[in-house]
DNA sequence: TAGCTTATCT
DNA sequence: AAGATAAGCT
């Protein structure tokens, strides 16, 4: 059944056409937008719906609809605030092959939606392992959600293990990438936003993180895919604080709080990774929080232990997480490992 | 019915 | 493409 379809002759538009009380659309403007976000994020990750940021808002003239409306577009990581639109462009020849209705990010955002999305692959999570955070909540399922379902049928096809844990904030990948500049997103030690992309507004980490977005290898970085043009190189790892993940012979305690690997920028943000196994060389390593950008230039904030890798060099960084990644797999599926990393160690 | 989401329309 | 709206679901 169609539906959402606004008829001819329905009432409401005979109403418009002959009372003539339109009114003009609705421009998000960045400032109108800014309240919004305020308030998303005042009500909180799970809370926000559009009753509530309307009673919030408290802007005259502006309708629950209009805020579900929006809120709809954020969501979908479909909205582009006026200045951001003034900086995107798409490749030539190219058309928007964006169908809004299908989402960029596998990553669910705000409201009603699933707050978590486990995908983990021959590295099984086991529930039991999981300590939950304080804002995690696992009760709500991943069914009906297009996002996971999109996501899911991709990474089956690989035997590497995937960490996909909605942080318990919120994820960068947003029009609301101003999310950094939550307190929240610096569990690991206070990084400041700066410190990650040496920019503060929102609307410059357009195009350079596509967050949440797990490739695995076999997946082209750079496909052509114009849906994914402006987040072609962008590697985002998003496991929960807390969150333990075990796999068949070793056991990782990976716990990230927050990861990504961009075109431009290596931002390891995590909290309190404790990587072990029964080979492995690497145990209760704690990163703060590491920034290394383009530059290879890292930043605040990396804890280190003597005997450890040095996590201050991204290829450090990639061969640590190889290295526990390859134990106990099969002869192939180190390839892909290898492959993997490689394609990331290449990225920066 | 209200509230929310989604699909589709303008 | 941004914003509005119809319609489905709970």
């Amino acid at each position: 059944m169609q539906r959402g379809k606004a008829r001819e002759g329905s009432e409401k538009n005979r109403d418009q056409i002959n009372v003539v009380k339109r009114r003009y659309p609705t421009k998000w403007t960045d400032d109108l937008h800014a309240k919004f976000m305020k308030v998303v994020q005042q009500l909180g990750e799970g809370r926000c719906y559009p009753k509530k940021i309307f009673e919030l808002m408290q802007v005259p003239g502006l309708t629950k609809i209009q805020i579900g409306s929006h809120l709809q577009k954020c969501r979908r990581n479909n909205w582009r605030s006026p200045k951001e639109q003034r900086y995107v462009c798409l490749p030539s020849g190219q058309g928007s092959s964006n169908d809004s209705h299908e989402p960029r990010s596998n990553f669910p955002k705000y409201g009603a939606m699933p707050r978590l999305q486990t995908n983990v692959l021959n590295l099984q999570c086991n529930p039991d392992e999981i300590q939950k955070g304080p804002e995690f909540s696992f009760s709500t399922p991943n069914t009906n959600n297009s996002f996971a379902r999109r996501e899911n049928s991709i990474q089956q096809q690989f035997n590497l293990p995937q960490l996909q844990v909605q942080p318990h904030s919120f994820n960068i990948d947003n029009p609301f990438n101003d999310s950094f500049l939550l307190d929240q997103n610096n569990v690991g030690g206070g990084l400041q936003h700066e410190t990650l992309f040496g920019i503060s507004s929102s609307q410059e980490l357009q195009g350079s993180i596509n967050g949440n977005t797990n490739y695995r290898p076999g997946l082209m970085f750079n496909s052509g895919d114009h849906d994914h043009a402006q987040c072609a190189y962008n590697l985002n790892l998003n496991a929960t604080y807390g969150a333990t993940y075990s796999s068949r012979r070793i056991v990782s305690d990976i716990d990230i709080e927050n990861v990504s690997i961009n075109q431009y920028n290596l931002n390891v943000n995590a909290d309190n990774v404790t990587i072990c196994s029964d080979k492995t060389m690497m145990s209760n390593t704690y990163v703060g929080n590491a920034a290394i950008n383009g530059l290879r230039a890292t930043n605040t904030n990396v804890q280190q232990y003597i005997g450890e890798p040095n996590i201050s060099d991204p290829g450090n960084i990639i061969a640590t997480l190889y290295e526990s990644d390859i134990e106990g797999r099969d002869p192939n599926e180190k390839e892909d490992c290898e492959a993997y990393y490689n394609n990331m160690e290449y990225l920066l």
